[in-house]
DNA sequence: ATAAAATATGAGCTATTGCTCGGATTAGCA
DNA sequence: TGCTAATCCGAGCAATAGCTCATATTTTAT
């Protein structure tokens, strides 16, 4: 699962029969990922699932790896397209708005497969997801910081490196732990809440973030 | 099956040679995983590494996940024995210090076998980690909650459930997020001071927190 | 010294599973 | 309608790795 990455390319998918059946390995690499996990998932019983040979499986996909790559990379493209819709339309937002923004964005990406999720981060190597997912990080990271330039007065933190990794760690990690421990913190709107204050206090001098986290609980 | 305790219980070493053979599986198992990874570690190479044969190796582990589970579980115990020393110290230390000693002890405690530590969250599934770690976490969040109990009238935060669960997730998940992605950040102090920062400016109201971040940089 | 218990050995069995390949079926197209 | 390319099939091969067991060696107890 780690490593090796060997650029044996397989058939393309031209007619639309050939196009479904790719999707349906796909998609049922997904099903028995949820159902059954890692382990028992072999690529005989998706082909099965999927409604089509082996034969057929490996005519489109290289090896069992590859197949989790598409599963992995389909979903991180759904999630990265849902990231950069919401956070284009904050360009010239204040911080306190991009920030909270931001974290709604993160958490709703999330939202998008939570079970799929929940198992990749579940029953994957922390090494395949990353060298999968590590450029939405970087990406967000790269966002933050050239963010953070445009407000550095209104900052209490001068160090924009470290700032924004601590910000894109927080966010990720705290919406990670919620898929994982605590699903239904996904709904209510409570963990947004937190989370927001959280990385605005740490980012703003004094007494400059009204945020309140109180009250709105349910 | 009248003195079963767990199902594929194996023998116990009693002997001193024994003993000395267990702790060389479990050491060849921990050079295996952190020289080659997980897929390469196999049971019979196990056994090579510690210069025992395999059928010496399965009289002491049942299978090959007990042998990561003794792996882990022993690296698990020394970082909450060091946990515990550190946490006992802190009994009556006002909120401020508490939090700052928690971090600082929660960084030390990933420093104790970084590499070790580093090959077991990148290639284990977790799944796996988390079924033998969660404890830990578990016992910290009530550690702060009760703690955030005592100190309840200096808190902004009400919701001290929340409230425990954001600054254990965030304390963590820094920490992991260091370890896997800047492990240089464990040296230097910078990153306890961000995060202690953040997590008592998120507890604090107003202005009480005078945690200055800045200037100690590097 | 001797029996019994504990420990160690390692060749090889068994089961699994990823994957191939020769051939059948279907679609595109002139 | 016939030719080619694309698609699909699935029995079974090859490789691997987890694990056992009959046997040998060492330690402990009497």
């Amino acid at each position: 699962m780690t490593e090796g990455e060997s650029p044996q390319q397989r058939r393309k998918p031209v007619q639309a029969r050939a196009l479904a059946t790719y999707e349906s390995i796909v998609r049922a690499t997904a099903e028995l990922m949820i159902a059954e996990g890692f382990n028992r998932m072999t690529t005989n019983r998706v082909a099965e699932q999927a409604g089509v040979s082996v034969g057929t499986l490996y005519q489109y996909f290289s090896n069992k790896e590859a197949l989790l790559m598409a599963l992995v990379d389909q979903h991180t493209e759904e999630m990265m397209a849902l990231l950069v819709e919401r956070l284009s339309k904050l360009a010239g937002a204040g911080l306190e708005e991009a920030t909270r923004e931001l974290i709604r964005a993160w958490l709703e990406a999330h939202a998008v497969d939570p079970e799929l999720h929940r198992v990749v981060m579940e029953q994957l190597s922390l090494d395949f997801v990353m060298e999968r997912t590590h450029h939405i990080k970087d990406q967000a990271r790269e966002m933050v910081r050239s963010f953070l330039e445009i407000h550095r007065d209104a900052l209490a933190v001068t160090d924009l490196e470290m700032a924004s990794f601590m910000v894109v760690t927080t966010v990720d990690s705290v919406t990670h732990a919620a898929v994982l421990e605590a699903p239904e913190m996904l709904r209510s709107g409570a963990l947004l809440d937190h989370v927001t204050r959280m990385v605005l206090r740490y980012l703003m001098p004094g007494d400059a973030a009204r945020t309140s986290v109180d009250g709105g609980e349910r």
